[in-house]
DNA sequence: CTGAAAGCGCTAACAT
DNA sequence: ATGTTAGCGCTTTCAG
């Protein structure tokens, strides 16, 4: 097996001992430029590298943080995920995705795998099957820095980032209303989940703007995210068979799969369609859909600059701030 | 700051020593019942969790690895991915995803990283602008475990898993012929990769059989492996110009980027397509296009199996294999 | 069956 | 300017 050199042998290969050698090596003013030189010459020569494992037992700190998204084959984590290891890597901090293929049970065990204290902060977006939120409240409350992006809960008070879901819907909603659609049907993602609320408050907001009478009836969730076909195949059946004029879809995996069912129905291209996705060949399917392009680049830069800053900071932080960026609206004229 | 429970606490409060704490925590047949179950659950009670980094200094191992690929956002690695997750996290090990972005710069410094951080063993697809292989090299001979995966390299002797390129792009070709086409043309990724070699050869060795003669001119490469789309622009327009009946797209990021480009082409229709690709959303695209799709969740298996045999294996290892999975064919009638 | 003690590689307070 | 020592949390001889 591969032995890595230590500090040990580099002091007794020199006959100094192991302190002077690890000032040396991180440039203490307290060692003579004489012995540097030496030191960090023999330190070369032998391709020395400090074992990480050794100095974050020593100080208590990782220099990793998790990462916890329900799926990063999905266009927009994936994104987001090059933003975060952008901020990460230029600060020194490795990081740690896990999924949770938006399964409770898989977050839960996640989290305590992250916990276990291996990371020094995790950055989280909620399984849309989780409704009981006591585990991340636990790990919060026993200190471990935590920022909330894209799917947010406000049970816990911390840092977050997501876009302004509320604006982007409303917008959308308004281009679809001001297209001359009249019935226009809400199809999101899980109920409980921060983006299902904020986009069907938009929503709503953009109908009653335009006196349009909110209806009940013309709002579906899926309840699996998308994962289940089906789950979308019979709200669009049932859209259709109340004569909708145009769907809403507020989730990126929601809006592929309503694709791949709206690609098999005869009648799709009557039916207007708006939806909240980042792949990034939305505009190459077939039948045509208007979408929202989240900044999920930007979002999760921003996230893993407001983790650093809760890990470094030296004095407890107990202002929290939540960031909203705007999305952006391609409007597909069909 | 989170401060984790240790097995010294534990100790004290129960005015046992730590020893019998570790012991009993690992189930040690030297432990009483009686001690066992009292030290469980004190355990329990106050959250302890063993502290990873300890471990990993005390019996030098990590229990991670660590995976280099391209890109998460392409849909073939994301399923590789969740592939060899599946893996790690039945036999206990962290997951730690690096991405080179395709950029030799990146794979070097995402290698040393990971090297430097420890992990037990890596994965790895090669970045398509690499060229030299030093850095890999001396990993190797250092004694860092390594399984290569779809990108592999003939230059070192360890696991290789990939798809039957050959074989599989053999097939296409076949199909192309079977269909019709006379003069087909081969689109591929950078050059020196194994996929380009070895589905180039699988293309030529089709030909061959149905006694077409192979045109170097009718094979084109993406240096940049799909990123620049102005590349596949220039060879799509080449190929256009130089009347080609049917192109086989030799890389997924390269398929979906001439999808791309021929949603613009007015005569797209003209050209019979089929590529490799692992989207999910590959067969809503218009044009429509064939494509062959990867055993990639598989793939991620097999190859973190193997990986994790390495790694745990007393001996040293002498006898390596390369696993080729088959792919599958979905063609498309136009 | 349980405890004491060493040590993994590194840092830092405390000598000299 | 350099050395000595303790200790981070855990496992593992070696001693009872």
């Amino acid at each position: 097996m591969y032995q890595a050199a230590t500090i040990k042998q580099i002091a007794q290969a020199l006959s100094v001992s192991v302190s002077t050698v690890s000032r040396a090596l991180s440039d203490s003013h307290e060692i003579s430029e004489e012995t540097k030189k030496l030191i960090r010459a023999y330190a070369k020569k032998i391709n020395y590298r400090s074992n990480p494992i050794a100095r974050s037992l020593k100080n208590g700190r990782s220099n990793s943080i998790g990462i916890l998204v329900s799926d990063i084959a999905n266009s927009f984590f994936s994104q987001t995920i090059n933003g975060i290891e952008s901020i990460a890597y230029e600060k020194g901090y490795h990081v740690i995705i896990t999924q949770s293929h938006d399964s409770y049970e898989k977050e839960l065990s996640n989290l305590s795998h992250l916990a276990s204290r291996s990371v020094d902060g995790i950055l989280i977006s909620m399984s849309s099957q989780t409704t009981n939120y006591e585990h991340v409240k636990e790990l919060h409350e026993r200190g471990m820095p935590i920022v909330f992006f894209d799917r947010i809960i406000n049970e816990i008070d911390t840092f977050k980032v997501a876009t302004d879901n509320f604006k982007a819907s409303f917008e959308a909603t308004k281009m679809l209303i001001k297209k001359g659609n009249k019935k226009i049907a809400f199809l999101g993602n899980a109920p409980q989940l921060s983006i299902s609320i904020e986009r069907l408050n938009g929503y709503k907001a953009a109908l009653d703007e335009s006196n349009i009478v909110f209806d009940e009836q013309m709002v579906q969730y899926c309840l699996e995210g998308g994962r289940n076909v089906e789950e979308i195949s019979n709200a669009l059946t049932y859209f259709s068979s109340a004569t909708v004029d145009a769907i809403i879809i507020a989730s990126d995996q929601v809006s592929i799969s309503a694709m791949r069912v709206l690609s098999k129905t005869p009648d799709a291209e009557k039916l207007t369609i708006i939806g909240f996705s980042n792949s990034d060949v939305i505009d190459l399917l077939s039948p045509r859909i208007s979408y929202i392009r989240q900044n999920a680049f930007e979002i999760g830069q921003t996230a893993a600059q407001m983790l650093i800053k809760i890990i470094e900071s030296t004095y407890p932080i107990y202002e929290f701030e939540t960031k909203l960026l705007d999305a952006e609206l391609h409007w597909i004229e069909s």
